[in-house]
DNA sequence: AACTCGGGGCA
DNA sequence: TGCCCAGAGTT
């Protein structure tokens, strides 16, 4: 397993690989920042930002999306896949925001998730860019890299890995980390083919290490 | 824990 | 062609 002072030292290395990494969903709007979150489940980001330039040129508040029948806003959303349930809460959340909570994006984890179409992942991602509240989103890059380094097992569970992860780096940090994890596991620690070759922090990493043949006497850690 | 939704990108 | 993708809800 990693130890503490390796992932300090493997943040580093990332960091160093993208200085600039951010948020590239919107950050300035909380309500297109939940939108655009929530279609980005199960989607490359590329293809959301494509569909999301139009939409909020239509798409300005809440009742915007109830104003036109659901099948009008499951055909601008179409070329995503998984549009019908998307569509589906996209519209069932404006409607609960205007009747509860007065057209305004919650600014806390509990009450997101109360939402239809918003789990963890998508909350954890609207209160930390959107309000600024600490937060480590787990999402698939995230899980992949931090099982790979070996800063968690391979069965730990979403859940145990964000906790882990929030021990192990500064508070403030977090949101920083993050985001450089994402562009990391993203075009670089990549699902199918991770560039374990060229990687600046093989020689910490559990994975990579089995990948390219470097595991000394087998240090099996399950 | 396993299953379903789903069109587009990529090998 | 087949597999995968900034997940969430249901059973």
């Amino acid at each position: 397993m990693l130890t503490k002072a390796q992932w300090k030292v493997c943040r580093d290395e990332i960091a160093d690989m993208y200085p600039d990494a951010h948020c590239e969903l919107v950050h300035d709007n909380p309500f297109e920042l939940l939108v655009a979150t929530m279609l980005s489940a199960q989607c490359t980001d590329a293809l959301v930002n494509r569909v999301t330039k139009d939409l909020f040129k239509k798409y300005k508040r809440p009742e915007d999306y109830l104003a036109v029948p659901l099948e009008e806003v499951q055909n601008d959303i179409r070329s995503i896949g998984l549009f019908r349930n998307k569509a589906k809460n996209i519209r069932a959340m404006s409607e609960i925001l205007l009747e509860k909570y007065g057209g305004i994006v919650p600014d806390d984890r509990d009450t997101l998730t109360t939402l239809p179409g918003v789990g963890r992942k998508t909350a954890n991602v609207v209160v930390s860019v959107a309000y600024g509240v600490p937060a480590f989103a787990v999402d698939t890059h995230v899980e992949r890299v931090s099982k790979r380094l070996g800063i968690n097992r391979w069965k730990d569970s979403p859940m145990e890995v964000e906790q882990k992860l929030m021990r192990w780096t500064p508070e403030e940090e977090w949101s920083q980390t993050h985001h450089q994890l994402i562009f990391f596991g993203r075009y670089f620690c990549k699902a199918k083919t991770p560039e374990c070759g060229i990687c600046p922090i093989l020689n910490m990493c559990r994975e990579g290490r089995k990948r390219m043949g470097l595991n000394k006497k087998d240090e099996e850690m399950e």
